[in-house]
DNA sequence: TCGAGAACGATAATCATTTTCAAATTGGAG
DNA sequence: CTCCAATTTGAAAATGATTATCGTTCTCGA
C-alpha cells in the first residue's frame, strides 16, 4: 500500500542522521539537495505529512512555519516534553522535565482546558541568543 | 506626526467595544464592514501593527495567523498572563495566575532560556469543544 | 511482461500578510 | 479660507509557506 522509494528513504535518512534537530520543509529540501537529491518540494511535504501521521515525526506548527522532528515518544509520554522556541534564531529545543504536571492538572480541573503539550510552544530567547543580544545591545 | 483618521478611530473603537476578545485582522475587517465602514484590509493591518508597536494592542502570532487583543498590562506584568489556544475552535483565552513562576525561573536558571509569556501559547482543547467532541465522538 | 495503483515533480492555487503606488485626506501656514 | 507638504488610504501586486492538480513515471504482483 505504501511503496518504499528513494525519496521516502532520503527524507527519513535525513532525520535519522541529525537526530536531535527540528527541521522545516525548506531546510530539509536544502539538506537533501546538498546530498545530491533532486526531490521536489511537494514530495517533501507529502512525506513529512505521511511520517507525521504515522507517528514517526512530530510536526510542530508555528507562526513561522512547521517544524518536523524525529520523535519516538508515544502520545502519552508527552506530558514531560517541552518545546522551547527562540524568537531570535528560530530554533526549537526539546526539554524533558515534569515541572508542569501540577499546572496542567490545574488547567484541566479548574478551567476544563485539555492541554496538548506536543503543540505548546514556550517562546523566548535561548541561551546563545541572549549572549549575542548582550554583545550587540545598546551602550 | 500621526494623523487621527476615521479609520484609525474605527479600529480602536472596535477593540474597546469587545474588550475581552482576541481578533484576527480578517475578523476585525468583517466587524468593521458590518458597522458600515469600508476600510481596506491593508489599512487594517497597518493600524494593527501601529497599535501593537505603541503597546495599545497585544499581537499574538500563531500558526493560524495573528491575533490582536486590547491589553493594558505592561511588558513586565505578563508573568501572570497565560494564553490558551483551542486547536478546535481557534479561540484564544486569557488566564491570570502565577502557577508558572517557578517553572519560568527554572527555565532561566537551569537552561538559560529567557521566556516571553506574551508569545507563549498553551495549545489544547477548550471546555466547550471538549463537550462537543464527546457528543460527536465514536460509539 | 503488463497493468493498476502509488508516487513524482512542476506548476497553479490558497491564505495571511506585506509592499507598492497613485489618489485622497489631513492639519498647519499664510 | 486656501494652499501645500506630509501622511494615510485602498486596490492590486508581491511574498512565503503550504496544498492541490495533473500528466508522467515508477513499483510490484499476476
Amino acid at each position: 500500500m505504501a511503496y518504499i522509494t528513494k525519496q521516502s528513504q532520503a527524507v527519513l535518512n535525513c532525520f535519522e542522521q541529525r537526530r536531535e534537530e527540528s527541521l522545516t520543509a525548506a531546510e530539509l529540501s536544502a539538506e537533501l539537495r546538498r546530498n545530491g537529491s533532486t526531490i521536489g518540494l511537494a514530495t517533501i511535504y507529502r512525506h513529512l505529512d505521511k511520517l507525521a501521521a504515522s507517528g514517526h515525526l512530530h510536526k510542530i506548527n508555528t507562526a513561522e512555519g512547521a517544524f518536523y522532528h524525529l520523535c519516538s515518544h508515544a502520545e502519552d509520554n508527552h506530558r514531560d516534553c517541552f518545546l522551547l522556541k527562540c524568537s531570535r534564531c528560530g530554533r526549537i529545543r526539546h526539554l524533558d522535565c515534569s515541572h508542569l504536571h501540577a499546572f496542567y492538572q490545574h488547567l484541566e480541573q479548574e478551567h476544563h482546558f485539555h492541554i496538548d503539550p506536543r503543540q505548546t510552544l514556550f517562546a523566548g530567547v535561548c541561551d546563545l541568543c541572549t549572549g549575542e543580544e548582550a554583545a550587540h545591545g545598546a551602550t
